[in-house]
DNA sequence: GTCATAATCCCAATATATTGTGATTTTGCT
DNA sequence: AGCAAAATCACAATATATTGGGATTATGAC
């Protein structure tokens, strides 16, 4: 994944549990400002403050071999 | 996956694809003082430079729910 | 044990993320 | 259209990652 696709996931995921960045940058205890960086696509954050912000949503980081092409066919 | 196991991820792929520190770090176009940190779970990498490193030892980033306590026994 | 290579550490300089504040724009509802 | 809440933007201050260089330690082969 990139990064707009991470954050694109974590808006997904913050909209599907109802709560606005506001509040979703309190509970990961980070800036507002970082939250909605990230989830334009346009932040590059430090893989702690993805990791709480996922975590806070529900959400893991998985390392996974990437797929070859003919196995996305 | 937290930031160690991240770490130990990349380290253990290196090791099999049987390349050092300093190629990693020259192909991947980061400083090899970035990759000890981070193989060592010490670090704290920006984003990009972990999507980087991974691309450069053919593995990605994925994002998924965390599993739920019962379903890891 | 010796040697060569790999890995790790230290430090200063630089680049970049994060934060707080306030203003502005967008969204969704009635 | 009008309103309230949510989202976005701008900017300066601060915190932290990254880099390059050189030195030190660990590892593995012979």
């Amino acid at each position: 994944m990139t990064l707009q696709e991470i954050g694109k996931a974590i808006k997904d995921r913050r909209k599907k549990l109802g709560v606005n960045q506001q509040t979703l940058a309190d509970l990961a205890s980070v800036a507002i400002n970082t939250v909605v960086a990230i989830e334009r696509g346009e932040g590059n954050p430090q893989l702690s403050t993805l990791l709480t912000i996922l975590d806070t949503l529900g959400l893991q980081l998985d390392v996974n071999t990437k797929l070859l092409e003919y196995e996305t066919m």
